[in-house]
DNA sequence: CTGTGTGCAAAGCTTTTGCACTACT
DNA sequence: AGTAGTGCAAAAGCTTTGCACACAG
């Protein structure tokens, strides 16, 4: 392996420091899987993640995946998104905002927080505090 | 077994009439297991429902369990709520109402949907129509 | 007697756990 | 050399599928 300019590529080098600032060791595998899912705007499940480290040639064990995976929601890299009951998106955005879900084809599509104004948030439970509201619009085609 | 009268018991002989509004027919297991959802305002896992059910001395499969729930949902006996990743809930509340989620204990509570007016609704993608909308509000207790 | 519909065992997913191994100190 | 942390094979858990059986027409 020979080394690249540190400055030429922003986002491969960027990748490693991004990392460290979320206090995550850059690892092989972790760099990796940043990459894939953090190069655009995407929604991707664990086992597409996967898919495209296989055809990128990039050996990595599913098991590797998730908890890599969870270990990026957990240091907020990225989001966790809930809307099938049998998969779990990741989603590269991690700024404030929704979701529509098309039921028919399963995809998720963003929408921006700010066109889903909320008046007021009911009073929490005693004893808690709101963590975070997630939205999701289920869409069906019409045809 | 001995016969009730018709008109003593409102929710044991209610179940299979509510059942056959809904295109069911009520077979003894599906009675069964609506009755346990159905008794009362609350939300179950399959697997919740299903230790219920050993509890009552109804012996039901665990698959016969998972469809029945499915069937219930397409037909909107119950609704599925979906917050954790690697488990379904099924609410037999079916109003219109959003929840709270405990993320420190994995409970729900009900939310009123007047307690969370929205001002409006994002235009869906072209094609597509507007189903349902979701709103889950992530609560963790302060202690 | 035929066909539709039901219930469940087994199979198929997704995700977690426990441990060998690595890479720093 | 010791120790904290990483990656993965195997195990566990949730859900779906495919088929034998039951029941209505």
């Amino acid at each position: 392996m020979h080394s690249t300019p540190a400055s030429a590529q922003n986002t491969k080098d960027a990748i490693p420091a991004l990392l460290q600032d979320h206090g995550i060791s850059p690892t092989a595998q972790r760099v990796e899987i940043a990459m894939i899912l953090l190069s655009e705007r995407q929604h991707l499940s664990a086992d597409q993640v996967l898919k495209r480290l296989d055809e990128h040639g990039a050996a990595v064990s599913k098991a590797t995946v998730y908890n890599t995976l969870g270990l990026f929601v957990e240091r907020s890299l990225v989001r966790q998104v809930i809307v099938d009951s049998t998969k779990a998106f990741y989603d590269s955005n991690v700024e404030a905002h929704h979701h529509f879900y098309n039921a028919d084809d399963g995809t998720l599509t963003d929408v921006d927080a700010a066109e889903v104004p909320i008046e007021q948030l009911p009073r929490v439970p005693e004893g808690t505090f709101a963590e975070a509201v997630d939205i999701v619009i289920r869409i069906r085609n019409t045809t």
